[in-house]
DNA sequence: TTGTATGCGTTATCAC
DNA sequence: GTGATAACGCATACAA
């Protein structure tokens, strides 16, 4: 039902005020050199014509268009929207808006979608991987400043931002440590992630720190699904592994586990702690217990994405990967016994 | 890594092509009255100048932007997402960007960001609700054409597109009988959903027409939540009422009723088949065994969002709420026996 | 303080 | 076929 006439622009609301559009744009701009009797005048006629200034004229005039693309090629939305709204918060969401495009994880479609933002002239570009392993960069000379996030870019020369694995990997540990636990495993996903590695990495160092080593001597790695946690679960028991405690590469791993020692008659937390990966809600709420996770913070990415365009918008944009913490969620999968 | 040299205009295409800026724009566009020489030099030089057309200021003489805003309330992307990209494809992603707004549930920052996509000069707007109610009308008498999806809007005035949820009914029950059940029972969300109550009715009308009543004789109303379909299936089981499949509301309920099943050292789907509903692959292709599922088609709803905007962009908007049809997707969990 | 004029990058309407 | 020129809506340096 839309009302067929065209918006009010600038020049009607100065016609209605009794004024030029130059005075007109000052007063609604709130810039000095206006009496306030025209200010008046003018914020009046813009009222009653229900006056929305073009910003796209205005971003003509001023060389920035007030948008960002966010190229995406995480097809569920479950790292974009996150990240999206982080950067919606930190941009502002009256100041900037946020064009989004799906790749589909295809290559072509990609490069279709960059060359369609830079025509919109967006201020600046985030990219979000599908895996947070290097992909390829979008370009080097783009005019515009660009931010990967999650996934970083394979040239040094972009800036990525990407979560601290190792850390988050020593901080799981820690935490079931502190919590009592001594022989603790790692069943985590496809070993081809760089992530996965970073996570067992950083496990390995942390137990070493407490005089510890893996239940199962080795890290388990496999795909990241339910059935994989379940199977590796079941495999740990089968060889009678003393166990205590199991540090899942992703939350979807931790609800085979979950399954897997629930089959066996075991009870979470008290014989066997079990820790997540992800912290996504849809799995960790509704398990039982609810499973303590380890959430990477994607919000924060958003909003660290966010403050570096921001920054590069005046001066120049840094490069290299910078590594955002992550955050232990505790929940009752891991309570002290 | 931007190079800080502003992107080349028209004017400097023309200029390495000594031609007019007119000549420059006709070439470019494919238009007549271009001599095939000038045409060549034309290209040539965009093709240097690695050129590319200012969309915004395409979009303020011709008086459309190729933007639409996408409106949402579904802060987890759920359901904005898959829309999102039936819009795309049906739009065409090269002549339509999309500008995705979170108002998280808040009316006053979706208020905000109305105001903000207005001023950007959108073509036009979907708004994508949370739940699959009536939802408030953004606003009559917007200068752009609106189509609500998934959730309708309030008003009559306005165009919705929800999912057919009657007949998704039936056809959960339809299917449930073709592979040879004849107690069915049915587990579903939060009766304050009309989406609950409306599936309901298509099952128990599908159901009449096949001369059968509900296993257990009532609905089993309750939450959304994988608790839910645990505890009411064993309410079920408790009671012994008979029962050889479920028809679960959503794919978590699901889930909590294969948990419960195969807790009681039932079998899925030899002694009780389980459907659910959205067909959230993360949940259904996950599950032991992997659970058929009933699937939205939010893509084609959001395709079909995008082909009522575009016939709205010359002539009138329909009005009225329009029924798509779900999908079933069968898999092992429904299999005959 | 106010208004006039110019430019932002394109497209379209004209004369030539 | 070609090229000035006028919009599109707004901001701003400049003149009044």
């Amino acid at each position: 039902m839309p009302a067929d006439q065209r918006p009010a622009t600038l020049h009607d609301v100065a016609r209605l005020a009794r004024v030029s559009v130059a005075t007109a744009s000052k007063a609604l701009n709130g810039r000095k050199h206006v009496s306030a009797a025209s200010r008046a005048e003018v914020l009046k006629a813009a009222e009653v014509l229900a006056y929305s200034p073009n910003t796209l004229a205005r971003g003509l005039v001023a060389g920035r268009t007030g948008m960002v693309g966010l190229l995406t090629s995480d097809l569920e939305g479950r790292l974009s929207i996150p990240i999206l709204m982080g950067a919606e918060d930190a941009f502002g969401a009256d100041r900037t808006s946020v064009l989004l495009c799906d790749a589909r994880g295809d290559a072509v479609r990609e490069g279709h979608h960059l060359r369609t933002l830079l025509s919109r002239r967006v201020d600046g570009l985030i990219v979000v991987g599908a895996r947070p392993d290097p992909r390829p960069s979008i370009g080097r000379d783009l005019p515009v400043p660009v931010v990967y996030a999650y996934a970083p870019s394979a040239d040094p020369d972009d800036l990525s931002l990407v979560t601290d694995n190792v850390t988050a990997g020593r901080t799981a540990i820690r935490h079931l440590v502190e919590v009592g636990r001594r022989r603790i495993a790692h069943i985590t996903g496809d070993p081809s992630y760089g992530a996965a590695q970073d996570r067992a990495r950083g496990a390995l160092d942390e137990l070493a720190e407490h005089g510890l080593k893996l239940a199962g001597d080795r890290v388990m790695f496999g795909a990241w699904s339910e059935a994989w946690g379940r199977s590796a679960t079941g495999m740990l028991l089968t060889q009678r592994t003393a166990v205590d405690a199991i540090f899942a590469g992703s939350d979807q791993i931790a609800r085979g586990v979950l399954d897997a020692l629930h089959g066996a008659g075991l009870e979470v937390p008290r014989d066997v702690a079990v820790l997540g990966f992800d912290n996504w809600e849809i799995f960790t709420t509704s398990s039982t217990p609810p499973l303590s996770s380890i959430d990477m913070n994607l919000e924060t990415l958003g909003r660290v994405a966010a403050e570096r365009l921001m920054a590069a918008f005046d001066g120049r944009l840094g490069s290299g990967v910078e590594q955002l913490p992550c955050r232990l969620v505790p929940r009752e999968s891991t309570t002290a016994r």
